[in-house]
DNA sequence: ATTCATTTTTGTAATGATTACAAATTAACA
DNA sequence: TGTTAATTTGTAATCATTACAAAAATGAAT
């Protein structure tokens, strides 16, 4: 935790209570929340807790670098504190969002003289758990 | 443009006027349009054009196949007409949003056993034309 | 400690894209 | 031509996000 208020200080950011409580919850959780998620998980333990105020505190995370926006589905927008470049998993089947880390091999063609400087790849299909389901027609998460 | 009606038709879409009209209007504009983009250039052609025909339309060609998202923004949803795989770069200059293509050769670590049927490869950074403005500091376009 | 200025948080209202829905229009076809 | 189904349209509703101003908290200087 006095890591965490380290780190967001080096990263230009005023370490306040919700900053603090929001960032340890992007940090801990895995699961690419939404700006609600957050919202949702925190207010219990931060009453008061605005949505205005997490949506601020987003926007100064992915300002400052020490989050990205993870824009996987066209209609809603996930946090990563996961900075570093690797890719994103989304099974059509339990929705679940998941990592993996991709090799520097990417080839690119047409972008020359082209300054690259953020990386999303983004995949969609099913995981190993929905795909058995998927496959036999039984999958009662699709409605 | 008898083509194209020959094209939806194989692929299941009753081919109507208004969506032989968005359909071209994606085909031929490789600028990865927004609904409301598509909406405000046709509208002078088909003044009785609502909104609500061209999200309808846009969602059966994702469903049917022959239009795909583009996610590269968090708060813009763009489509694309061209279906095969190829990655997306947006310029944070201009904001112009350019095609690519890839090679097959990207390296996933972690997805064993996932059945991939999607890839969202969007870059962005600044094209060759906004780099050296961005360079100098005396890009206009950003405010 | 008290004051004052600055930053941060909060709540409410506004915005804007997308969707729901039902009426109107058009197409298909007996 | 009449009848049914499909498509289009316009309006209203929804929902995530932002704008904005007041309230609260912080920090520095006296």
């Amino acid at each position: 935790m006095e890591k965490i208020k380290e780190y967001l200080s080096t990263n230009g950011i005023k370490p306040s209570f919700q900053r603090l409580k929001i960032y340890e919850y992007l940090y801990k959780n895995h699961n690419h929340p939404t700006a609600d998620n957050i919202y949702i998980a925190l207010s219990p333990q931060i009453p008061t807790l605005s949505k205005t105020t997490v949506y601020n505190t987003l926007k100064l995370f992915i300002l400052k670098g020490v989050a990205v926006v993870v824009t996987i589905e066209d209609n809603e927008v996930r946090y990563d504190a996961n900075t570093s470049i690797h890719g994103h998993f989304k099974c059509k089947g339990c929705g679940e969002v998941f990592d993996f880390s991709v090799g520097n091999n990417l080839e690119i063609n047409g972008l020359d003289q082209f300054f690259i400087d953020e990386y999303h790849i983004n995949l969609k299909g099913y995981c190993k758990v929905c795909l058995p389901k998927e496959h036999n027609g039984i999958n009662p998460e699709n409605s």
